[in-house]
DNA sequence: TTGAAAGCGCTAACAT
DNA sequence: ATGTTAGCGCTTTCAA
């Protein structure tokens, strides 16, 4: 290749990287490499330069709307800054978590983004000591000191949906929760229901974390007070499935039971009844994350170890409504 | 590192690689290993060997739930090969589908499977040219015979739906469709109503890919023939809305109207009414794929060029029934 | 501005 | 079974 043009590779590499190189020198250049279709090696580069261009992002799982959803927007966003995206499923598991990180760390990613607690939870130590910039993503639980995140106020969010319920004059509420994951939405909740206290007998943990553990929770919820006016569920996938639960049982949404969730995936604004739910502000999410390890990348600098807690919205739709008048709290009415 | 163990690079290089050692040398190696936490560096070894243990996989966009499915089949099992995923999506663009090739290829990816028919149709020739093999992946157009193909009978899947809507007496029926990408499936409801003949006017293409475009084609289908008593919609998402313009006309589903999906995309099953659809062998389908793929980075040789066709099933659920019977076609009744 | 030399960390091939 | 040599294709450094 150098050698066609007459020049050294050294040459061709100043031409390739867009360097200072003289007119006839760059045109002789150019043209042996559109005759031979040369294009450069980016292993190689990578083992001279250290660096990859390419950006890890560690997701519990894709088949779930809401990581999906966040994929699509870091993938966008990295291509946009001229990075590939590995994708790695942690599968909520630690050693699945462990296992990408070495193979990550081994093949010189230039950055990583951990969404989800579960798994990553437990490899936060060697996740900080990474000789590349970390961050973490969507995460719910207490925020760790050693690493920035990026993430959404859940805690507030349950409270979003809280004070949504009580307004309604929803006294008697059952959540259906994927629990410990979603504590913090819990006692969102709970905080909106401060006064009149929210029962921890009223807290049903789902067995799986699809519409079919929600549907059982909420069958679960329904037996244990068939008087309850209102059901939140911690997240959408989970609302569906109580909704079903509700259906089946002969009551009305939300005539006779409202449901509240959580994340506003895809199409839940279209399905029947449309869901009231706490809206993230996703696209904003995944710009700050992945800016913050852009800019870390290009500096060669740590980065910021922030904790940046984005703000999240109420969507009201048809799935809830005014508590039923005869299940009021008395005094309410 | 190697001096550490008193052995030459060569030798840990062996050690690492499994390769026949002297059980002291093992040893010893293995010791200095463990104290310096030493890790090779895979892109050194890729520069080398010419391989990178990543598959590319393009998909046109993650947020579709039928692709993210995907995407999780193809990384839990390349994962279980001990493969990458380099995840790129091509937003049914022939340019970025090419900028992402391009790179691939400078990155020595050991395979590419590339799903989705727009974008890629247009880089079938630089596909094929790939020095890497690659497969198509949930390919809907007419087969090129240049690449190997793991796909769904499309066709054949709607003429499963079109029997179904038949045997419960619809006679007319009309079609909401994302045009043309989806034609094959089009064609095979059309063959299923073969002897009464389906008028292409009943053919409503959306104008936008997503639930808000199948509302407004369900919604003008509605409006052209208020006595029609099915709709078929090209996939789940488009049926979601489908069903909201049924409901929101006054109508009922399944009985004034029926509504079939396609894809079986998760909690279509749970939402009300559960959608009655097309369902395809997903899971199948990534391990086939994958596998030839795999088969063939292993051999060195170029991968099988067949042509897979999965059969798909149909998944009778609530938004489907007979036809009113004042609407029957005479004779039928 | 361009050339020459060195080396990133690994493995293939051959020699011992 | 292990050491030696060479080189993958690039970029960094220094010399011309």
């Amino acid at each position: 290749m150098a050698a066609r043009a007459g020049v050294t590779k050294q040459t061709v590499s100043n031409v390739v990287s867009g360097k200072k190189v003289r007119p006839e020198t760059l045109e002789k250049v150019n043209k042996a490499i559109a005759e031979l279709g040369y294009k450069p090696n980016l292993v190689a580069r990578s083992l001279r330069t250290g660096s990859t261009s390419t950006v890890g992002l560690f997701v519990p799982s894709v088949a779930n709307p809401f990581y999906s959803e966040m994929v699509e927007e870091v993938e966008n966003l990295l291509v946009g800054h001229g990075y590939n995206l590995l994708l790695a499923t942690t599968r909520d598991d630690p050693d699945y978590t462990r296992a990408h990180l070495e193979n990550l760390a081994a093949r010189s990613v230039d950055a990583l983004l951990a969404a989800g607690d579960n798994g990553v939870d437990q490899q936060l130590p060697m996740l900080a000591a990474a000789n590349f910039p970390v961050a973490l993503f969507a995460w719910e639980g207490d925020p760790p000191t050693t690493l920035p995140v990026v993430s959404i106020d859940y805690q507030h969010a349950g409270f979003l949906a809280g004070c949504h319920l009580r307004d309604l004059g929803h006294r008697n509420v059952a959540v259906v929760a994927d629990l410990p994951a979603h504590t913090p939405r819990v006692v969102g909740l709970r905080r909106a229901f401060a006064a009149d206290g929210l029962d921890d007998r009223k807290v049903f943990a789902c067995t799986s974390d699809d519409a079919a553990g929600g549907f059982a929770a909420a069958c679960a919820a329904l037996d244990a007070d068939p008087e309850l006016t209102a059901i939140f569920a911690t997240h959408d996938i989970l609302a569906i499935g109580a909704i079903e639960a509700v259906v089946r049982s002969g009551r009305r949404v939300p005539d006779d039971v409202s449901v509240v969730g959580f994340d506003d995936i895809a199409q839940v604004g279209r399905i029947r009844p449309a869901l009231t739910t706490v809206t993230f502000p996703k696209r904003e999410m995944a710009q700050q994350a992945v800016e913050l390890l852009l800019r870390a990348v290009d500096s060669g600098q740590p980065p910021t170890n922030v904790v940046s807690l984005l703000r999240p919205t109420l969507t009201v739709r048809d799935s809830s409504g005014p508590a039923r008048r005869d299940r009021l709290a008395p005094g309410t009415a």
